[in-house]
DNA sequence: TGCATAAAGTACGAAATCGTACTACATAAT
DNA sequence: ATTATGTAGTACGATTTCGTACTTTATGCA
């Protein structure tokens, strides 16, 4: 019933992948929620993510290069990183290496920011990993990175 | 190293949260340009998951209980399914239990439209399964189910 | 019965998202 | 050098998303 099959693929199979995709949207929505409630008003889950995304990997990085690691247009980046200019927590300077392009700075605020979000969201990471344990967390990271490299892959071009 | 430890969750542990949490947004986001792209133009991937979540769980359903499925405010409900009826894909019927709310019922021409998206959707479905293995999937589905109930939970009233 | 409170749905406005088309710069090929 | 093609970013408009406030009906309580 459980076993691996490799000779067809079935309609149950199939929708097994429908399902955890709509589980992953489902999941997606409520956690913006979550998280959106504990970010000041008017700022974003995506405003966070960006952030996090500087402080975690290094900024310095062009607009283009963090919408892809996010999956989502070019446009849609221009609007998020003209709402945290906007409000001070990230500058734009010149790219040396490329004139049509401009590199992502985080500032001094961006930072503060960033580490008083982490704050917040802390207990709520904390009630998950209550829930969760942090073996079924282990576990899901890496078949969730296989998962998005396979669509990742699928997406061709576009951007 | 990955070993269980119920004393105290360090900042590691909680970086593995936000780690999940911002994985399962870009694969929302890149399963959703993946489906829309297989998907007639001026629809939207929540188009085709309300027919679908109609047809596998039956219909007649108000428009509210829908919106809970899917964790989206309920205006949102409203507008997607505004764009369902102008397509002719569903009909609203009053609700003789309750005059306040209406009961939503997919029409034939919303059922083949789902048919038909599951059919275009089948092949990448298939290479989804191709490239993870339906045990990926099996395992992954109960523990973002667990994740999605915590979630849901911890997102007390609104809506 | 009458009234207070809650729930279902919508109108409306604001913001986010994103596709198309454009500008400016870069790279490759002659 | 010149020209053709490709890439980074943005302007713009259409659609989606969603919070607030409202209308209508239901429910609980006096």
């Amino acid at each position: 019933m459980s076993e691996t099959q490799t000779t067809q693929n079935t309609t149950h199979d199939r929708a097994l992948v429908f399902e955890v995709l709509n589980e992953i949207g489902i999941l997606a929505q409520l956690s913006g929620a979550v998280m959106e409630r504990h970010l000041p008003p008017g700022f974003q889950t995506s405003h966070f993510s960006v952030l996090n995304h500087l402080v975690r990997l290094g900024d310095e990085r062009t607009p283009l290069r963090i919408a892809r690691a996010f999956q989502v247009p070019k446009t849609t980046m221009t609007h998020t990183l003209a709402g945290l200019e906007k409000a001070g927590l990230i500058v734009f300077a010149p790219n040396p290496d490329d004139g049509r392009s401009k590199l992502v700075k985080i500032t001094e605020a961006g930072r503060a920011f960033r580490d008083e979000a982490i704050a917040k969201l802390s207990p709520e990471a904390d009630k998950v990993l209550a829930a969760l344990g942090g073996e079924d967390l282990s576990e899901l990271r890496p078949r969730l990175q296989r998962l998005r490299e396979f669509l990742d892959a699928e997406r061709d071009g576009k951007n």
